[in-house]
DNA sequence: CTAATTAATTGTATATTTTACACTTATTAA
DNA sequence: TTAATAAGTGTAAAATATACAATTAATTAG
């Protein structure tokens, strides 16, 4: 059998940016790696991949060693090969972000990869270019969050308004007014309300919203321009390939 | 020096999709392939990377050795990696597209690649997952282009906005109104009126406009909001990972 | 038992943006 | 001079986004 002769041959690795929300604040979930270099460091769980492996496989096998969770939202961020972005030999890493509901991980499941959840504004320094990754997911993240359901992947199947709301205005970094943001939520028909309130955090109680399978799954891919006011928005440092939300009245 | 053992080291190549656009039609450059296996088919440009090459110096080599051009707006598409995408021997690739002003395209640089533009609607069948990477690619392009000033990468440095109208319509395979079109596009303040007009296409003449390079350096990631009446865009069969068009109204 | 507290819920008026739509103008060719 | 062609321009109506505050349900404290 023909083979390309004379090609540089090298490694390949996935690494996955973990996103997960626990009802309160998004966080990132790390690991402490285990082999050398920078053994010990925080960094991005990740894994060489295999002979027959895809990606996206790849991925998902990280994701169901590390949390126990399958049929996790994964999503293909960026291919990293600066040639020395790993110090002992070159290696192209594949990013992967994924979005998790925190109380569906399952603690006990994998205590060797010593992981732990960081908020996401208090996050360790990572190794290599594990960082610049972060804050490319990041604002990867808040870019399709902006007009897509995406966030309801960081959500349990029943949560309530007031938690949704949270979860966006953590994402953005801003504050939305309750009542406009109610009222563009219902109008995307994403949302069925439910007979029963979470008690846990006001007296009153807030109604239980689920998602309505069907048109979430029709409209994922839909324009729903879930952010107003874009000038509220802090910015964030511009670098290259950065997407961020300027305004556009200068 | 210490490695990883053990582990599966693979080739790797960028490949190039090469939108271009003429002052009519969006093309696309292809090449045919010296090589097996599939040798003389229609094909992406690309190359395995080099020992010490990043992935955009790479993308950036092959597209100067191509189209002699220099200083291209290139972007990372996305990794493709199934183990069986090249029969031969497994081969990452991860893709870039790529724009240009075919105009400013030198004919003569490279006749050894057998290189053609296509118009987009057009093309041959190509080899392994090529035709995925350009319906991936053209599906970024459109929603790139329905947010960010990202088209004017195509036109010359003076172009009339019966141009830029007839662009923005053929990527999105639709019409525009030619009032709102114009308002929509001067409200950005990105164009600055020429004194001169193009009396090629009419023979009233269209006055020429150029970008005002310092706007459009601030404004290149902001959210423009291009498309008017996303009802009217067809929609293109959706698949894994698309980015469609959708109507948001149920 | 009543009052105070807390957070959820709901509506409206105004401003802004988007949309639909058609005539006038400049130029050339007949 | 007239006809033909494509460029350029304005306005009214509709839809959407925004700013803003009172009421409600339940619990807790007095």
């Amino acid at each position: 059998m023909p083979k390309y002769y004379k090609q540089t041959r090298l490694l390949i690795a996935v690494d996955c940016i973990i996103f997960g929300f626990d009802g309160t604040e998004l966080k990132l979930l790390l690991v402490q790696r285990s082999l050398e270099p920078e053994k010990g460091k925080w960094s991005l769980i990740g894994s060489f991949i295999r002979e027959s492996e895809d990606f996206e496989n790849g991925a998902a096998r990280i994701l169901k060693e590390l949390t126990g969770l399958e049929g996790v939202y994964l999503e293909q961020l960026h291919a990293f090969g600066r040639p020395d972005r790993d110090p002992l030999e070159r290696t192209i890493s594949v990013a992967y972000f994924a979005l998790i509901d925190i109380n569906q991980y399952e603690r006990q499941i994998n205590t060797d990869f010593h992981a732990e959840w960081f908020p996401i504004q208090k996050t360790p320094k990572l190794i290599f270019d594990h960082d610049q990754m972060v804050v490319m997911a990041k604002e990867k993240l808040r870019y399709k969050a902006a007009f897509h359901p995406i966030l309801f992947e960081l959500l349990p199947e029943k949560f309530t308004l007031p938690q949704l709301q949270s979860l966006y205005e953590g994402i953005f970094d801003t504050e939305f007014d309750k009542r406009n943001f109610s009222r563009k939520i219902q109008s995307t028909k994403l949302l069925v309300k439910q007979k029963d309130k979470d008690k846990e955090s006001s007296k009153k109680g807030a109604y239980y919203y689920k998602l309505d399978k069907r048109r979430y799954a029709a409209k994922f891919h839909a324009f729903l321009n879930f952010i107003p006011n874009p000038d509220n928005l802090k910015q964030t440092a511009p670098h290259k390939n950065n997407i961020d939300f300027e305004n556009i009245k200068l």
